[in-house]
DNA sequence: CTGAATCCTGCGGGATACTG
DNA sequence: CAGTATCCCGCAGGATTCAG
């Protein structure tokens, strides 16, 4: 029996799966988590206070989908109270460089993206100050 | 007055500029619609039939937004029926190599990551398993 | 053909309270 | 402290229809 799936190289087919594990890191949370592990081991609390904005129940879903896919490893030390420490995997090490590569595009091209979307933005804008002026002149 | 939000480095913080341009492009369709026009230029219903799995609805957004910031030009062919094309623009170009570096790093370790969840899934399994064999022996 | 608009449902995800 | 459980709401997003 040929493994096709396993192999599937079209990363256009919803069944390829290269496809589906990048679908697993390409998301909003999965970064900020490589980016905090990658200055070393953190605990949960640690990682709630660091990484902004993030929901108790998003991280929690987050590691625990991490984990599973082995890039990082949970760690639980029996004593009360309960202390869990996270780490990055030597598989989760080898993403650092590619979603590394992500931030410094981001941080390398903030003005462009700003100034396209200006704009963009703008260009809906002249048609509305052309009806705003429209309404003046009617009175 | 200090532009802090410009130049905000931390981007642990929600309003942290690099943040909020990652997370542009760190969601389900904007990585393959960049796999897609890296290739060339394509029209709507290319783009539609190549993406398997996006809707009609979803494609748009995802263009729209990419349109927005300065990633992709849409240029619209007066004729009927009418003609749209898309490509990437300089900008967007420059996306292309930390996209498909995760596109390499996804089939690259598809093995190790389907491992670590078989492993993971079998945790969770072994006390189902002994739950069953404590039935059986009820018996 | 390319979309915008409308409708409608599921579930993503927040807030809170409870357990080990 | 580190989670799970429960409740609940908003909107993401699919299906369909309409328009240019």
């Amino acid at each position: 029996m040929e493994t096709k799936q396993q192999t599937q190289p079209d990363i256009f087919r919803a069944d390829c799966l290269s496809r589906q594990v990048l679908v697993l890191i390409a998301d909003e949370w999965t970064p900020l988590v490589i980016y905090a592990l990658e200055e070393g081991t953190m605990r949960f609390g640690q990682l709630l206070k660091r990484i902004d904005g993030i929901s108790r129940k998003m991280l929690t879903q987050t590691l625990r989908a991490m984990e599973r896919n082995g890039l990082v490893q949970r760690v639980v030390y029996p004593v009360v109270p309960p202390v869990v420490e996270y780490s990055l995997t030597p598989l989760g090490q080898t993403l650092i460089e590619p979603i590394n590569a992500l931030r410094v595009w981001a941080y390398g091209h903030l003005q462009e993206v700003a100034r396209a979307r200006t704009t963009y933005d703008q260009r809906d804008q002249k048609p509305l100050q052309e009806e705003i002026a429209s309404l003046v002149q009617q009175r």
